[in-house]
RNA sequence: CGGGGUGUAGCGCAGCCCGGUAGCGCGCUUCGUUCGGGACGAAGAGGCCGUAGGUUCGAAUCCUAUCACCCCGACCA
C-alpha cells in the first residue's frame, strides 16, 4: 500500500458525538458488548428465555466462518455428515464421566402430543402421549454418534473415520450472554475414529492446529494453545486441548477445544474392530468443536467505542460505497460510478455493499456502516467525479484520505491486507501487554486485581490447589502450555509445593 | 437456586409516593426544504399501562397473587 498511498492526506476523522447510542468500554464492559450485538444488528433476544434471534448480518459473518473453517476441515480430509437432535436417555448414561458432566443442563422431550385442554382455550401436554423412553436434546453428540459408529466400523479397514457435523446444540445455563453464552447454540462438532492411540492424538492436535490458523489468520485474534486441567476437561475426554483468547477487559475466552477421547466411547458403546492382525480392539477418538461463541470473541477482541469492528476476512461487506449527491443527476452520476467501481472490485473478489438508499443521508450511513464495522468506506459525491477521486476511510484506526480512482483495487486490496494485519498486530499487542509471570501469592492477586490478563504461575499439579486459588480469586487454570514437561519446575505460587512448570491462570468468561 | 431490578406506543423512558381514564424523546406516515459525518419545519398515525383477582363512584397509580425478562452470585463453551 506504501506506494499508492504516500502522497495521500490522512487525518483522524470528526468523533465528537459519534456512536451516541453506545456506553464505552469504560463506563461499562458488559453493557458496552450487549450494545454493540444489538446495535450492529448481530443478534437479538429472543421470546424464549436464554435463546437468542442471529440476525441477518450476524449470521452472514458466522457464514463466513463457517465457510473459512468448514474449507479447513475438508482440506485435513474430513467430511460433513448430520446426526440426530434427540438422543435416548439411556445412551446417556453409558459413559459415567460424560453424563455427570452434562446432566444438570440437559432438556428433555417427555410427550410427542398436545391436545386442546378441558376448558377449550388453551392447550396442554396429553398426558396419554408420553414417550417410552424420554429424548435429550443433545447437547454434545458423542453418544447419538458414537452408538452409530458402532454399526460402521468392523476392519481396522473401515477406520480413520473423519466426520464432522454443523449442528445446533442445546445445554440449559442458568445464565445466558448473547453469543457467549445462550441455552441453544450453533456450532460444529467433529467425531473422529482411529485405529491406534497415537494417530487419535494426533488428530486432537492437529485440530487444535486448524483451530489456531483459523483464529490468527481470519478472526486476526491471538490464541494461546495449551492442555486444560483434571477440573475444566471435557467430561469423557482423556486429554482436553484448547485455545484461549484475551479479551478487552483482561479476561480469558475459550475459543475452542479439541478433546482426545481415548477408548471411552469406544468401550461405552462396545465400537470395536478387526486390526491387522486378527485381533478384537476397541477404536481410538477425539472430538472438537468451535460455536457461535467465535462472534463474541470477534466482537470483544477488535471492537472499539463506535462499535464493531470486523477483520476484513470475515466481513461479509469489506468495503461499503457510500455516494453523495444534492439532485437527481447528481444520484445518476454518483451511484453509476458508484456502481461501476463496485463492479470493478467484485472482479478482484472484493465483497461490495452499494449504499444507494434514497431514504437515509450519507452522515446516517456513515455511522451506521461505522457500527456495523464494515473495515473499509468509500465516499464518492460530485468533487470526486470531477476530480477522479474518492475518499477512503479505515474503520481500524478511523482515518480518511483521498485517493486516485485508478487502481482503486489494488489500493484497496492491499488497504483490506494491511487492516487484517493491523488489527492482529493490535490484539497481539494488547495479550503479550497482558500475560504476567509471577513468583508470590501476593503477586498473583495483585495482578489479577489490578492487572488482569494472563497470569503465568507455578502450580503444584493438584485439583485441590486449583480450587482454593479458584475460591479465593475467580481465576482458574485455563490452560497447560503444551510445552508444559520441558519446562523449569518451581515451587507452587500458592502451596509452596514442588512444580513442574508455569500454568496459565486467568478470570474467564 | 439465592440477592437486586424492570414490565406504560416499534425502541428508550417519565407518570405511581399523594387514585380522576396517559405523556416525553427517538423512530414511523405525508408534504416541503435539505444532502461531503447521525438534517430541518409543518401536519399526522400509534398504547384497553405484563397477566389475573381485589379495594373504590373511579386504578397505570393502592392491595394480593402470578408470569416474563434483565443485572449480580453458585454451574458451564
Amino acid at each position: 500500500m506504501q506506494s499508492n498511498f504516500e502522497f495521500l492526506i490522512l487525518y483522524k476523522y470528526y468523533t465528537k458525538n459519534m456512536a451516541k447510542d453506545l456506553v464505552t468500554r469504560d463506563e461499562d464492559y458488559s453493557q458496552w458488548y450487549n450494545d454493540i450485538v444489538i446495535k450492529a444488528d448481530l443478534a437479538e433476544y429472543s421470546a424464549v428465555r436464554g435463546c437468542m434471534v442471529i440476525k441477518p448480518y450476524g449470521y452472514a459473518i458466522w457464514e463466513m466462518m463457517q465457510a473459512a473453517l468448514d474449507k479447513m476441515f475438508k482440506d485435513t480430509g474430513h467430511v460433513n455428515a448430520y446426526f440426530p437432535l434427540f438422543i435416548p436417555k439411556s445412551f446417556f448414561s453409558k459413559e459415567a464421566k460424560h453424563v455427570e458432566g452434562f446432566a444438570k443442563e440437559c432438556a428433555v422431550v417427555t410427550h410427542y402430543r398436545l391436545k386442546t385442554d378441558e376448558s377449550g382455550k388453551g392447550i396442554v401436554v396429553d398426558p396419554d402421549a408420553k414417550l417410552e423412553e424420554e429424548l435429550i436434546v443433545r447437547p454434545t453428540s458423542e453418544t447419538i454418534i458414537w452408538d452409530t459408529y458402532r454399526k460402521w466400523v468392523q476392519s481396522w479397514r473401515d477406520l480413520p473415520i473423519l466426520v464432522n457435523q454443523w449442528a445446533n446444540v442445546v445445554r440449559w445455563e442458568m445464565r445466558t450472554r448473547l453469543f457467549l453464552r445462550t441455552a441453544e447454540f450453533l456450532w460444529q462438532e467433529g467425531h473422529t475414529a482411529h485405529a491406534t492411540r497415537k494417530e487419535a492424538e494426533a488428530e486432537a492436535i492437529k485440530m487444535l492446529g486448524v483451530y489456531t490458523t483459523f483464529a490468527q489468520n481470519f478472526m486476526a485474534m491471538p490464541v494461546l494453545q495449551g492442555v486444560k486441567s483434571e477440573n475444566e476437561r471435557f467430561a469423557g475426554a482423556i486429554e482436553t486441548y484448547c485455545i484461549e483468547a484475551l479479551m478487552q477487559d483482561g479476561k480469558a475466552l475459550q475459543a475452542g477445544t479439541s478433546h482426545f477421547l481415548g477408548q471411552n466411547f469406544a468401550k461405552a458403546f462396545d465400537v470395536k474392530f478387526l486390526s491387522k492382525e486378527n485381533k478384537q480392539e476397541y477404536v481410538w477418538a477425539t472430538s472438537w468443536g468451535v460455536s457461535t461463541r467465535l462472534m463474541g470473541a470477534l466482537v470483544m477482541t477488535h471492537s472499539d467505542d463506535n462499535g464493531l469492528v470486523i477483520p476484513p476476512k470475515l466481513a461479509p461487506y469489506q468495503v461499503v460505497i457510500v455516494p453523495i449527491y444534492k439532485s437527481d443527476e447528481e444520484f445518476e452520476t454518483v451511484v453509476g460510478k458508484g456502481r461501476e467501481i463496485k463492479a470493478q472490485l467484485e472482479r478482484y473478489g472484493i465483497r461490495v455493499k452499494l449504499d444507494d438508499r434514497d431514504t437515509q443521508k450519507p452522515g446516517y450511513k456513515f455511522a451506521e456502516w461505522e457500527y456495523k464495522g464494515v473495515p473499509l468506506r468509500i465516499a464518492i459525491g460530485p468533487r470526486d467525479i470531477q476530480n477522479q477521486t474518492v475518499e477512503l476511510a479505515r474503520r481500524d484506526n478511523l482515518t480518511k484520505s483521498v485517493t486516485s480512482i485508478n487502481d482503486l483495487e489494488k489500493t484497496i486490496i492491499d488497504l483490506l491486507d494491511d487492516i487484517q494485519n493491523n488489527l492482529y498486530n493490535k490484539a497481539l499487542t494488547h495479550r503479550e501487554a497482558n500475560i504476567t509471570e509471577v513468583n508470590s501469592w501476593e503477586e498473583f492477586k495483585s495482578v489479577l486485581e489490578n492487572k488482569g490478563g494472563f497470569i503465568k504461575a507455578h502450580w503444584d499439579g493438584t485439583s485441590e490447589t486449583e480450587e482454593k486459588i479458584k475460591d479465593e480469586t475467580k481465576a482458574t487454570i485455563r490452560l497447560i502450555p503444551l510445552d508444559y514437561n520441558q519446562s523449569t519446575p518451581g515451587q507452587c505460587v500458592y502451596s509452596g509445593n514442588p512444580s513442574k512448570g508455569l500454568v496459565v491462570f486467568a478470570k474467564s468468561y
